[in-house]
DNA sequence: TTGAAAGCGCTAACAC
DNA sequence: GTGTTAGCGCTTTCAA
């Protein structure tokens, strides 16, 4: 099979510790550089990273895992993290778990036993206490999106509850009362923020945020469907509407498309995230962005500083950024 | 740090092929056996799996190399092939190359220092030389949605030019002569075979098909508003669209909404991928699907099968699928 | 069934 | 600078 450092150190009749050095970029005599470097040529020579990776106690891997890949705001996060990675020499191992929380554990089971270096992680639960096997090992975990109870790591995270409050400030200042909101799952972090939000404006309006105008989807399609029939249908006096993530802002505009509801005549409507999306919808959708490669960047350098540090533990940061309007024509 | 199968052995005053025999499912005897499980309970105990794969020389690691994550196609696919290589016991390494083929390569050779035990990959170019080194080290490639010259390897495919050909002939049908197609990069093979289903159903219905109705976009958003706006500036008179792929259709459907042309009165419109966002669209977009969830489990199907066989290269398979036809009301 | 021993390919002291 | 050597944690003969 492959060769190994042996035939280059018989081929060029060199000691294992020159080749290693060579590899490992220290210093060997222009000569032997040379030898080495026909030895590796001639015989395809390429570094083993496992038998590496088993010497040196480090894979250069990272575990990343998430509720679910085939989502755009996932998706676009990873992309970028996985690039930065890589251009680090760091790989990756993408665990896509479809929002369950056991198939989480398994995971992080699964990303332990193969010994990754770190884990980035955007979980679906609010305990983080099976993490902790990670961080006891001195292997960092950035957790994205989330806030986690109980668990000594970084974080990087949106200011949900902003981004929902400026969103249903822009539905007041238009003339709206009457608000909607489709919220996502109670049990979720960013959910709970952003209704937080939408709750946080309505206040500051003089308004009392009432129970008839939310429905709580599960960030699914179906599910921004099905809770945009349940509010049209209970309120028949609902002007406007914001909706909390992509996925049910598709399924909310499936089910108004469905209805034959107009926006922005009989609805105003600001959706989330997917910028493409809200452009192509007639009207063109107002949304809330969110800054996925920023996340994915800060994420990103995060990691690659704690993997350096290797175990200073001083104290760990969250950073939280601001998300963005993108103005359509739905309000 | 971590206990070893050593610290097992000495725990349970057993000799260490006894605890890697346990640890494989081989015969241990009873005693011994519920002496090993509380020595690994109480040790916490985890294989080291890079250990093991050293010695083996089996990582259980598949790498997948996808021109963009970021691509509903693409994610749809890749979620569905983690999900079942996982299930058995192998964890993927996914390198997102942005469509690059120098990248594609890095990523070959990346992956091939990371002594992975097999290759899916779904590449941007025609030329596979490149996976020789792969499939030469008797490693299994599957390539998915492409057919690569000079390669010896599984791959799973899709009828494209069948399903083109079925949607213009549908446009057809409803009495449209003056057919626009957005097309893909020409040094594609899917797009190359999406088109020639597009001229293919025209001369069946005794059209020569005119260059200027043919627009080369490159699979991206951008290119699908950009191509839209030449075609219609180009012809006035083009009664219908056809657009052969996802991100293109959105684009499209961006620059119609841009226009201010409204579909189906002025323009007939075929798009490609995406139930939702079809449903999602106004009015209801007709598309052509393809069978995601199929090819992954045919993708990974093979893939496990290559990987049991080990070595025995008989014919290599190549699968093809069939698309679907979702009906809208844009036609 | 179990134990001893060799070795997978590499790195890292240490001595020269 | 370079060679020698020991071992990372595991599997796998081969005997017992």
């Amino acid at each position: 099979m492959a060769a190994t450092i042996k035939d280059i150190a018989k081929k060029t009749g060199l000691g294992l510790a020159t080749i290693s050095s060579y590899l490992n970029g220290g210093n060997v005599r222009e000569k032997n550089r040379i030898k080495i470097e026909e030895a590796i040529e001639e015989l395809h020579f390429e570094v083993n990273e496992v038998a590496r990776g088993l010497k040196t106690n480090k894979t250069k891997i990272i575990g990343i895992i998430i509720p679910e890949l085939n989502n755009i705001f996932c998706a676009e996060i990873i992309t970028e993290v996985e690039d930065q990675l890589r251009s680090q020499g760091y790989a990756t191992m993408i665990c896509d778990c479809r929002t369950d929380e056991r198939r989480e554990e398994e995971a992080v089971e699964f990303l332990l036993h193969r010994r990754v270096d770190g884990l980035i992680i955007m979980p679906s639960g609010r305990q983080g206490k099976y993490l902790n096997r990670f961080t006891k090992a001195g292997k960092p975990v950035v957790v994205i999106d989330r806030k986690l109870d109980g668990v000594d790591c970084d974080s990087v995270l949106v200011d949900n509850e902003g981004a929902a409050r400026d969103a249903v400030g822009r539905l007041l200042k238009a003339g709206h009362r009457k608000i909607g909101m489709i919220a996502g799952p109670k049990d979720i972090y960013t959910a709970q923020e952003r209704y937080r939000g939408y709750c946080l404006a309505l206040k500051e309006a003089g308004i009392e945020p009432e129970a008839r105008f939310a429905a709580w989807g599960d960030y699914t399609i179906e599910g921004g469907a099905s809770a945009m029939k349940e509010l049209v249908t209970r309120n028949s006096d609902m002007t406007a509407i914001f909706v909390s993530n992509y996925e049910m802002t598709m399924g909310a505009i499936i089910e108004i498309n469905e209805l034959g509801i107009r926006i922005p005549d009989e609805l105003s409507f600001i959706g989330f995230d997917n910028v493409e999306f809200a452009k192509a919808s007639i009207p063109k959708l107002s949304i809330v962005t969110q800054p996925t490669e920023e996340i994915a960047r800060h994420v990103a350098a995060l990691m690659l500083k704690r993997l350096e540090e290797s175990g200073d533990t001083d104290g760990h940061q969250a950073v939280k950024l601001k998300t963005s309007f993108v103005e359509g024509k739905s309000v």
